[in-house]
RNA sequence: CGGAGAGUAGUGUAAUGGCAGCACGAGGCCUUUGGGAGGCUUUAGUCCGGGUUCAAAUCCCGGCUCUCCGACCA
């Protein structure tokens, strides 16, 4: 991509009530756009990186053998009512109605929904296993909206939903997921932290929730430093300062966390509410045992620039970066640097490398640095006449001091052998 | 939803009942090309509605919006 066409405007100031470092950052390189309280839009590089990170989820579910479908946004209000949320999740649902006076709810999450179809789908237990997922968008009327992309009200969400033949084959799952979580996360450069918490309404057991820790966090937990075991403050009531009760060595502590993700058991609440059974060998009746699992992309992606980031700006780890080379030209109209900058973008297109070419003319080599760390690309590629003379190019890590040259013809070799390195 | 605060140009601010001003930014032209450069120039604002007044950014009423804390949540 030409950065002289794309479409994008860094800015220099911040307004004074935009207070998290990620809203800042993503705001200032234009990653996003504010419409109302808690609406976004992801602009082209936002949504690049938005797209990264959808990929890489996907990627994860395919390979533990869910299944991708898509729901609708707009669930009657019937199935609501018939698991009794239309009046328990109250105020937090977006309501609406049709020109008939029929109501609707913008889907907060897709429990009803799935629920409906499996149960017109399954019969047996030859049938079960089985988990369908999707990434698409929910609607959530909650009380309050902060910190740009950390929380909204309109938000695209992972979720994946189970279902069970007996407790064993749902935990063996859940474990599943829980490690298929946490490769998601490692690949968006985060670690988060497992943590345990109650379900809310949702079930009874004790749910995790997946948890990165930072200062920012809005939500508080109860860590211990020496074995990561991890409670929610809610369940962990007055535990903080005392002995970890799983190492029995470590002095619990509070830290603040921002939960990308969480995975709850649903036991048979939603399957007793639509009546989904299978019959299993003996030929008995049984209700399903069913789990969900959520991801919120927007989160998680406020999240990555929380963790990774510096004074300049973000520094996005290479899997969900919106382009992998920042390939800058200083003295671009010097013919020679234009020519081999021009050629470098042309051999790098071809080879399928995703590259910003910052081709313009007018802007001064300061100016095209300092928005390149903003941007947080993490390999930029420096061209000028000083590195031409000798044959060879500069480039700088995202996020490292250190600079390297390299001959012009092992650019690509670099770049692949980049792209491998873990 | 409870509490607190704020709305003057894209951003930050000044004008306390009497000419809406400044800085940065943004746009244009020229110069400049290794860390947001310089010159010239252009641009843009009192959140909305009502009221008081000779006169309202300023006072009063109503609305809308945004931010923060609590609560809720991916």
């Amino acid at each position: 991509m030409r950065q002289s066409t794309l479409f994008y405007k860094t800015k220099r100031t911040v307004p004074k009530e935009i207070e998290a470092i990620s809203h800042k950052l993503l705001y200032r390189g234009d990653f996003i756009d504010q419409l109302a309280s808690g609406v976004y839009t992801l602009m082209p590089l936002g949504f690049l990186v938005h797209k990264k990170i959808e990929e890489i989820i996907r990627e994860e579910m395919l390979k533990i053998g869910a299944q991708e479908l898509y729901m609708p946004v707009m669930h009657p209000r019937y199935l609501w009512e018939k698991t009794g949320r239309w009046k328990t999740m109250g105020d937090t649902l977006f309501k609406l109605k049709d020109r008939h006076k029929k109501e609707f709810v913008l889907g907060p999450t897709h429990e009803e929904v799935i629920t409906k179809i499996v149960k017109e789908r399954i019969s047996s237990y030859k049938d079960l296993p089985l988990a369908l997922f999707q990434i698409q968008i929910k609607f959530r009327n909650e009380l309050r909206f902060t910190g740009g992309l950390l929380r909204t009200r309109e938000f695209i969400m992972k979720d994946l939903y189970s279902f069970h033949t007996d407790e064993k084959d749902f935990r063996k799952f859940y474990d599943k997921v829980i490690k298929a979580y946490l490769k998601i996360f490692k690949r968006c450069g985060l670690k988060p932290i497992v943590v345990e918490a109650s379900g809310e309404g949702f079930t009874q057991s004790v749910t995790h929730e997946f948890q990165v820790l930072t200062p920012v966090g809005e939500d508080r937990i109860v860590f211990c430093p020496k074995c990561q075991f991890a409670q929610n403050k809610e369940i962990a009531r007055g535990k903080e300062g005392k002995k970890c009760p799983a190492c029995k060595k470590g002095i619990l502590e509070e830290r603040r966390g921002i939960e990308i993700g969480n995975i709850f058991p649903l036991g048979t609440k939603y399957s007793k509410s639509f009546d989904l059974t299978f019959t299993d060998k003996t030929g008995k009746k049984k209700l399903v045992i069913m789990g969900c699992y959520g991801i919120g992309l927007g989160r998680l992606m406020a999240a990555v620039v929380e963790i990774n980031h510096d004074q300049k700006g973000i520094i996005w780890p290479k899997e969900v970066a919106p382009f992998l080379v920042h390939l800058v030209p200083v003295e671009i109209k010097d013919k020679k640097v234009y020519q081999s900058a021009e050629k470098i973008y042309q051999d790098l297109k071809r080879e399928q490398i995703e590259v910003l070419y910052d081709d313009r003319k007018d802007v001064l080599p300061g100016e095209k640095f300092v928005e390149s760390d903003l941007l947080g690309i993490p390999l930029r590629l420096i061209i000028s006449r000083k590195n031409l003379s000798k044959h060879q190019a500069e480039i700088k890590k995202r996020g490292k001091e250190k600079t390297e040259f390299i001959k012009l013809g092992n650019i690509i070799k670099y770049i692949r052998a980049y792209e491998k390195k873990a």
